[in-house]
DNA sequence: CTGAAAGCGCTTACAG
DNA sequence: CTGAAAGCGCTTACAG
């Protein structure tokens, strides 16, 4: 704890420079320089030798600083945290950092508190100091014009209107595969506990259920705006009239699964003999859950990591990228204890409109 | 969509330099430096005011970067996030960033993937690199010499050995106080599922509880070790023989608890009528899962902001700051509904050695 | 395949 | 209170 000279007493104080490498191996600093950028191709064997020891010796390693400051290229690119009750973002974070450094830039972390204002301050202010190079939103960002950037942004699909025609029709058909099943399964009346409706994905839940059951001529008995918690799944069924006939619920989500569940409990309702729910995330409390939650899985590896593939392709000018190969294994329905059949369980759905 | 050529036709393409801003106030640049130094201090009243006009009708904002080159100071701090089944991280993270930013220093995110060797190389690399002036680490660095980095390097105390008498002391007393508690309700039996032992915190809650019972000669039936999941507390309590005599568990996280409640269900004992299961962390399923679970609840943000305040603090040559006032309200047992009287119910305890 | 020159945008002594 | 000079460590043309 306090014996301290061990090894060197503080390390070397002064880094060497590129000119310190260039002098021992006997070659001007724009050779090395050249090393660094084209890995040695186009060096004549025994100079990258010598450059490679030199370096070794020196113990040398660029400043990324002076780089940057000479490409005007910072090689960062931001992440504006979500705030509030998040969908653990961490696997999302981890491969969207993954990919970026593979792609040989590195990722900056913006906290997220304060309102949408605010934040959306701290991100242009990012973007316009010529700290970054791009960013990347994981928290929606409202009214935020994305053209007055002087760099990309991009927002994560959970949060982004723009992201239609992607993921969000994916959510959108996911979401009518559950009523679908539901209604299979014999149900009438759904009840729909919605997320956070900043969330894009939580509107476009909350849009395709209602589209599901008009189509199906199903009865929505209504929809209860929610915040992705545990407590709005709660009191949404603590606030259900007895006799409301709702014997299928869609939460957005497994948190919000939970607190039905809970509720259903206190009401003395089983669940699922009484009620079926289904929730959405697949975390690992879902199938821990008694009942274990029926749910959708979501790949938020791959999420995270196309988000961020997203925005390098925009700052580097290139077309936007497809979508992964697996994409259509990123939502898939899972069936486990909350659901059963339902009171019209074998019976024919009232109407099946054609899916247009 | 389409429509481009609303505002100017892709902002100015060049950004004003100190100089730009000096020239059109008629002064020299590096009074204009002086200006952003000392945020107009010294200044002549009209000089400031000239200068800020400038500033204003040229748009101009620093250039970082160079900065960062003149000074050598970057003004960056890296947090290495956790990766594998980490204790959802984000209030934590949210509340460091947000604690950097009003310090004056920006975070840098590295993503944890590979093994501790792999994250550790890339931490000392960004430190070497003259990247970042610190490290917060999310993640236990197994084997790393922080003294041979030439950066502070500070683990967040639920992965840090060092920081045994902070934060970990006070984690034993909340373990030791779960145990004492649960004594209390009649319980002799335990099983401590512990979580992943690479963590501190799950080392430290894993040697409290055998002090515990030891010191109030109680008996362990054993401890499982885990990975804080939910799967790990399943397997646990499906592995139990029968008559193993066990009537109380403390599950090192909420998440475990919650495979304890499932696997006691599947096996037919009921919680906590047959089993008495005790968790950590107040996640929003404990409140809502059937039992409620038992708990310990944790300041996450608190945690959050005196990680960085420590690194900052590291990064300054300050002293190692003290722990927030409000720290020992970090840790409070939450009795919900997982935990009832055991067996030996108002009986003394088999023997109180006072605790040292 | 390698070297001499210029400069990225700023700050820090040093004068006055 | 303000200005002229030097330089942080690198890369990018431009020669040879």
């Amino acid at each position: 704890m306090s014996v301290e000279s061990q090894g060197a007493p503080g390390r070397t104080p002064k880094r060497s420079t590129l000119l310190d490498v260039a002098r021992r191996a006997g070659l001007s600093h724009q050779t090395v320089s050249r090393y660094y950028r084209d890995n040695g191709e186009g060096l004549k064997a025994a100079t990258k030798t010598r450059i490679e020891s030199a370096i070794a010796e020196l113990d040398y390693r660029p400043n990324l600083i002076a780089r940057s400051m000479r490409t005007r290229r910072t090689g960062r690119l931001a992440i504006v945290l979500p705030g509030g009750r998040a969908l653990h973002p961490t696997e999302f974070l981890n491969a969207a950092a993954e990919l970026a450094r593979e792609e040989g830039f590195t990722v900056e972390m913006v906290g997220y508190d304060g309102d949408a204002a605010e934040r959306l301050g701290r991100v242009l202010e990012l973007a316009d100091w010529g700290q970054v190079e791009g960013v990347l939103s994981i928290s929606p960002l409202d009214g935020v014009d994305r053209r007055a950037s002087s760099v990309p942004i991009v927002v994560a699909p959970e949060y982004d209107d723009d992201m239609r025609a992607l993921r969000n029709l994916a959510d959108g058909d996911t979401a009518a595969e559950i009523i679908e099943h539901l209604a299979g399964l014999g149900h009438r009346t759904f009840l729909h506990i919605a997320g956070d409706l900043r969330w894009t994905s939580a509107r476009n839940r909350r849009r395709v259920y209602q589209e599901t059951i008009d189509r199906l001529g199903l009865t929505s008995y209504g929809i209860v705006d929610g915040d992705w918690s545990a407590q709005s799944g709660f009191d949404a069924v603590m606030g259900l009239p007895v006799g409301s006939g709702v014997t299928a619920i869609f939460a957005a989500s497994d948190q919000v699964a939970v607190g039905v569940v809970r509720a259903a409990w206190r009401r003395g309702w089983k669940v699922p003999d009484d009620l079926s729910v289904w929730g959405w995330d697949d975390q690992e409390l879902s199938r821990f859950a008694v009942p274990a939650i029926s749910t959708v899985t979501v790949d938020r590896e791959l999420e995270g990591r196309f988000a961020m593939r997203r925005l390098v392709a925009a700052v580097r000018g290139e077309p936007e990228p497809l979508e992964e190969p697996s994409r259509k294994t990123v939502n898939r329905l899972v069936d486990r204890e909350s659901a059963a059949p339902g009171p019209f369980a074998g019976q024919p759905l009232p109407r099946r409109r054609s899916a247009r």
